[in-house]
DNA sequence: CTTTTGACTGAGT
DNA sequence: AACTCAGCCAAAA
């Protein structure tokens, strides 16, 4: 199974608040451990309507992506900070406490 | 239609 | 420890 656009933002909507995910986890879930380049490259063309919280998704070392959406990373900084998100230095969260941990990726997590 | 690229990650050198 | 290589798949050119 190939995941879809689609799916990815569904995933990334159920990101609880005050928690974030990375690109290879939801890659993983979706069934591609590799394919973190797609999440990121999918989110990246998921339109603001789509109202996915893109800001909740991080690379691997807990910091927010490059260009990110309009507005520059200082935004989306501004917003998980304000879902209760604490940030260390250079845009990076502290993983060991809001890495969002699923106990299990199943129909309830995958809708 | 084919080719390139991209908000990444893990393994190899 | 740092750098390089390969791979995953979708959208844009």
């Amino acid at each position: 199974m190939t995941f879809n656009a689609k799916q990815v933002r569904e995933m990334v909507k159920k990101i609880p608040p005050g928690k974030v995910a990375t690109y290879g986890q939801i890659a993983g879930m979706l069934g591609s451990p590799r394919a973190a380049q797609l999440v990121g490259w999918i989110l990246h063309s998921t339109p603001e309507n789509a109202k996915v919280p893109a800001q909740r998704v991080v690379n691997r070392f807990g910091g927010l992506a490059a260009g990110y959406t309009f507005g520059g990373p200082m935004r989306q900084k501004c917003e998980l900070e304000n879902e209760g998100v604490e940030f260390k230095s250079s845009n990076t969260v502290d993983l060991t406490k809001y890495l969002w941990q699923p106990k299990r990726f199943n129909d309830d997590q995958l809708s």
